[in-house]
Order: C-alpha cells, then structure tokens, then sequence
DNA sequence: GATGAATGAGCGTTCATTCAT
DNA sequence: TATGAATGAACGCTCATTCAT
C-alpha cells in the first residue's frame, strides 16, 4: 500500500506537473497575444493556438479572459514591485536608490519586453477597470513616496519638492523612456543606447536639465 | 432669379452651419463617451445617443467608428501641437520654454479634462496603431528636441545629456503628473494643487530632485 | 409643412406597420420553433430563419431568447385566460360554465395547437423559473376554484368537495384529455374525436365515471 | 490456489458491491440533481459532485447524460407501473381499483417527492421524445384502459363513456392534483391534506362534481 | 440630409464527451 | 476501476455597418 501510495502520489505529482506546463504556457500565450494585439484585439482562440492547447482548456484554467488578463497582470507585476522594493531599500543613500529602480525598470524591458508592454501599454487599459489600475500604480507610487520621503528627512531632496510628485514623474519619466524604444524612436537593439538611455533618465532625473550657471558656483 | 438664389445660397448657408452644428455634436458626444466608457466600451449607439442625433447620421460624417476616432484625436490634437509649438518659441531662453510647454500642458487639461482624458488613455496607449501614434507623439517629442538641441547649442543644456532622451523624459513626466491626477491620486479640484503640480514638474526637470551639495557653492 | 408631416407621419406609421409585421413574424416563428423542438432545443437562428429574418433583428425586437419566450407566453396566455373567464361568467350554472370552458380549451387547440403545445408543454418548463408558472397555473386555477365555490353555495357541488382541489382536477382532466391528442392516443384530425373528447371530459368530470346504481333511483 | 480464488471472488464481489454502490450513488444524485435543477439546468458534473463520485466515472456507468436520464426515469418509472398494475387487478370492483391507483400514486410522493418531481415535471412533459414518453405513458393509459373496458363490461362504467378518455382523464386528475403540491398550491407537510385530495380525486373522478338531482331520488 | 430598421460576422463561454494515466 | 485534464462543437449575444425610405 506504500508503494501505491507512492506510485499514485508521484503519479499526482506527474500530473500536477503537466498541469503546471500547460497553465503556464497558456499565460506565455497570453503574454504574447496580448503584446502583440492587444487585449479587446486579441481572442481566446488566438491564445488557444499560441498555447497549442485546445480552445476550451484555456476556460479549465483561467475563468475567463478577463481573469487571464488578471493574472497576467498580478504574476507579472508583483515581481516587478518586488525587484523595485529591493531596489528602493531604505539604508540607502536618494541617487543610489533611484539609480536602481531605474536599472530594475529598464531591466524588465531587456528581459522581457513583451511583456513590460503588456504591462505598459494593455493592462492599465483593460475594460471597466477591472483590474485596479490605480490600486497598481498607487502601489509603486506610493512605494517610491517613501523613498523620497526619507531623502528629505536625510536633507537629500530639494526645498520645496513634493514627494509624491516626485514619485509620479520618476516613474513617468521612465515610462517614457520605455515608450520611446517601444515605439521605436530608440534603437532597442543597441545595448549601448538602452544603458545610456537609463544612465540618462536617472541623471536628468536627479540632477535636472540645466547647467550649472558660473555665477552660481 | 437674384433672389431664388440668394434664398438658395442662405438656405445652403444654413444647411452647411446646420452641418456643422451636428458634425460638431457628434464630435462633442464622441470625445464624451470615449473618454466615459474608453474606445471600446462605448457604441456607435452611445455617440448617437449623446449627440442627440439619429444613429445612421453618425456614419453620414464619419465613415466608421475607427475614423471617428481618428478625428477626435486629430482636433484635439492639432490645436494642442500648436499651442505647444508656440509655448516652444525659438527665442526664449531653454528654462522659460520648458515652463511655457509646462503650462499648455495642464492648461489643457484644465479647460477639458475629457478631451486630455481621451488623448492620454485612449489615444496615446492605445495599441496596434489604430492611430498614428508613433506620429503624432513624434510630432510633439522632436518638437521639444529641436528646443533642446537650441538649449545646447547655447550652453544651457547640462553636458552630456540628449537632446532626443531629453523631450521623451519631460513629456513622461507631464503625462504622469497629469495621469496623477487622472487616477485621482491628486485633487483636480483643487486649483492651488494643480499650479504648484505644473511648477514642480517644471522645477525637477530643469533643476533635478538633488538638494545642491554644500561643496558645490 | 402639413403636407410634409403627413408624409412623414404616413412614412412613419407605414414602417411601424412593417415593424409590426416584422415583430409578428418572429413571433409566429418562435412559437412554431418552440413547439417543434422546444426551449432548449431550438435555437434563436432557428427562429430567425423561421421568420424568415436576419439573426441579429430577433434581437431588435426582443432582448433575448427568454424575453422573446415569456413574450409568446404572455401573448397566448392572456387571451386565453380572458376567454376562460368569460366562459366561466358568474351567472351561468356551474355545469353550463365548465362545459364552457372545456370548449374553450378544447378550441383553442383546435385553432392553433402548436401554440397550446407550447403552452402545456414547454413553457411551465422554461429555465430558472423565469416565467411564473405557479402564478401563470394558480390564475387560471383560482379562476376556476370561484366558480366551484359559488356552485358550491347555489347547492350546484357534491357535499364534502374542495373547490379548489376541484379547480385543479377540472384542469388536469382538461389538460391530459388534450395530452393524448398530443401525443397521438386519439386523432385530432378527427373532429368528430375532439367534440365528443370535449363533451365527455366535461361529463365526466361533472357526473362521474360510475353508471348510477340501481338502487339509487 | 482455492484460497487465492476464493480472495478473487471476494474482491470481486467487493468490487461488485462497490461498483452497485457507486452506481446507485450516482443514479441517486441524478435524481437529486434533476428534480433540483431540471435535466437542462444540470451538468453531469453536478451529478459528479453530488454523487461525491470523480467527474469521468459517471460515464463508465452511464454511457450518456441522455442514458442517464432514461435510466433514471425506467427505475422509478417501472416500479411505479409495477404498483400500479397491482393495484388495478382485474377482480376487484372498478371504484376500489381506481382508489388503489389513486393511492399509489399519492404514496409515491409521499416516499419521494423529489423522484416525482422528476417524473412528472422533467420526463412526463419533456418534449421531442427524449425518452419514450408515449409509451411510457401509454403503457400506464393502457393499463387504466383495461380496468375501464372491464368496468363497462360489468356495467360499472356510466354509458356512453370511452374507457381510453376515462383513463386519461384520470391520470390528468391525478397529476393535476399532485401539481397542486409541486406548485406549492396545496401544504405538502399536510399529511391531511394529501389524504383528503388522494380519497376527493378519486370521490370526484368516480361520483362527478355535481349534487345529485333531488328529482332524480 | 436624416432616420432607425436590418444585416451578419464575430466572439466569449459552456459543457457533453473523450482520453491518457 | 477511477481520475480529471483535454477537446471542440455549439450557441447566445453584440455591435459596426448598410440600406430602404
């Protein structure tokens, strides 16, 4: 009885696996499908055939598209909040910390633009506000608050500059860093350019536009 | 006969004003309910409905839903190129050019929160280019980069930094400072917010979020 | 200008009589449809191709397949209902009255036994209980449980009966007289078989089956 | 070996036992699960579930939810013929047979309405012959035909009365009656009650509704 | 121009049935 | 035998677009 035991748990153990691979490749597919057409031009069908499962499995695993997107949306994007939480820790210095969220968002983007677009351009979108568009931004925003909060504490920032502003226009400037490879303006091939580009962000972010003006040394 | 056409002519005077009277409705309803219900959440119907028109007369003006759209788009847009373009004046030094565009920006949004609303959820993510997006940002971004370019021709450009990376960076940080509110992380409603919200974007991109280190004065 | 609104309004009454013919056909054809293979077992293309009209017009006339059931129900049933009632006027005596109503069901078979099939055998079944069938059944059956009860107080009722029991035997009888038709044990085709199937119903019901005992007289 | 063998025969009448348990488990559940939800508002996992069965199993027992429905309606339907046919033999007095069928039919609600529901409200009035209706329900007409066509042979039946109608009419008192409860129409909890209406259906169906004449004394 | 009825392709979802283990 | 993942046909409903008046 042990040996079935075994045999069934490691049967289980088998088929849990292979559940695993399918669900698992039903989010790739949607990933994709997503990326690529967006989420009211992409269908069930499509991500069925991008799976290579049949159609109405994709409905054993997710409830619905909208759920799928969901998901997408969370599995993706609560490891983006993670990387960017340990970017932001708290023992260190402002410029070190933004550096770092910067590399974590431009990071994403080189593994896997796919699905930063995804992420970028679709999910904030998705119909009725389903998925808590401001609950997940807020999240990040509020995450780099802090931050610059403790930066002024520690007399890092500059008189007079809101935090939570702050907050937004990093990330609204890294989002449109990202939005200029995405559509192109940049050259995403040239690794040279992405590590400029996020040298860049952070620098112009941190240190503003202008030049030091003589009379002011 | 002087007269028949006369009355001919007031009454095509009157049908064209006429015309435009609706086309100009059902463009109003339009900007309305998409920036309600967004692009896909909303009929043909709805536009009809809120244009206080018959459902086919929409198609009268415009030929699909997508063209509908386009136009949207295209109106509010232009004017607002505009509007950027001379807040970008050749003359003006780099800092007060910045500021200007600044202020057309949340100006913008001030006068019709909706028409913004529209532009930056609907259009301006929007994927698979129903519109030229890649166009009309492009527009509006190589417009702010021929700014900088000036900027660095005279010397006011902080060494180092693209021009090109430069325009990406401010128009990512005033469409997050607008998205902000959008989601209602800030109070629209409160007109102080706003105006400090359009200098402090300024203000960090032209002089970055670092407090000056001591040494450097 | 008066001529012009009698265009229009004549226009206009000439398409709501064609929207009404329209509506009626799908009418026709739903109840046709569901007599034929049921609820469940039709389909709305079905109807439409019925009716003779494209698939999406069913649902310009009716917000979906229930709502175009419940439709067909309340149409017949109402003036049915009506009819019984007047078959079942107060004044009569209690066996005049429900020999009027026997014909009246009996009748309205023979007028259009589709629809009662749809009636008996398909709509007290439609799904979810969307239709009130005890409400739609208990009307007709309190209708009949009056008229025992005034029987009953005119002396007309055999002692110890319950109206409202009666109420419903009257109809069970009534219905399963009808059901064999239905299902072919007796041949409607035979009209001579109807009327007496009718009187008899209505004999049996008001003498009994028993042959009166000798001793009785 | 004799030990081995006879370990086999055990297993196997284990295994028997079990699998007549698991197969009545599911038979039950379908019952159950129809009189809940009707045949088409239920889906074989539902029958699964209440069955506490694995949702595949129900197909080795049962090759279709069709057979499983018909399986269903031949275990309760030929018991319930059983019942009847005895309760009509030939050498009893026509009211004493008709009182027995009447009792039988009340007494198969009272052990299990939900069964009866089934049988009354899913397969008597379930069209397009999913199941044999007609013959289902001609065997017991035909039945209740004999005991009638003897009864006329004897006299006992009144003249002119068709023994086929007669055993219609009866049946469609009987299920009309018992409607009454499924509809709620009449307490069920009341055992009186249906006392009273199994012993009036049978009192009005044999002696008729109307008060006796008293010229006809 | 103006109206709104008519069209029909398309898609999300369900669920009976099959199959590999 | 038992399990539940896998399959895919079917169907209700939507809505952009067309058309007759």
């Amino acid at each position: 009885m042990a040996a079935r035991t075994r045999r069934k748990a490691s049967a289980r153990r088998g088929a849990g696996a292979r559940q695993d691979t399918r669900r698992r490749a039903i989010l790739r597919a949607a990933v994709e499908v997503f990326a690529r057409k967006g989420y009211h031009g992409c269908r069930m069908s499509d991500v069925a055939r991008e799976a290579g499962v049949a159609y109405g499995l994709v409905y054993h695993y997710f409830r619905s598209k909208d759920a799928l997107l969901e998901t997408v949306f969370r599995a993706g994007w609560s490891g983006f909040v993670e990387r960017l939480r340990s970017a932001a820790a708290p023992d260190q210095p402002l410029d070190q910390a933004v550096r770092g969220m910067a590399r974590v968002v431009f990071d994403a983007w080189r593994q896997d633009p796919r699905a930063v677009r995804v992420l970028i351009l679709e999910i904030a979108r998705s119909p009725g506000g389903r998925i808590n568009r401001q609950g997940a931004f807020a999240e990040v925003i509020l995450l780099a608050r802090e931050l610059f909060e403790r930066g002024r504490a520690r007399g890092e920032l500059r008189q007079g500059v809101d935090p939570l502003l702050c907050a937004a226009l990093l990330f609204g400037a890294l989002e449109m860093g990202l939005t200029s490879f995405v559509l192109g303006m940049l050259d995403a091939r040239d690794e040279g350019q992405m590590d400029r580009a996020c040298q860049q962000v952070s620098d112009v972010f941190l240190h503003g536009v202008l030049a030091p003006r003589p009379e002011a040394r």
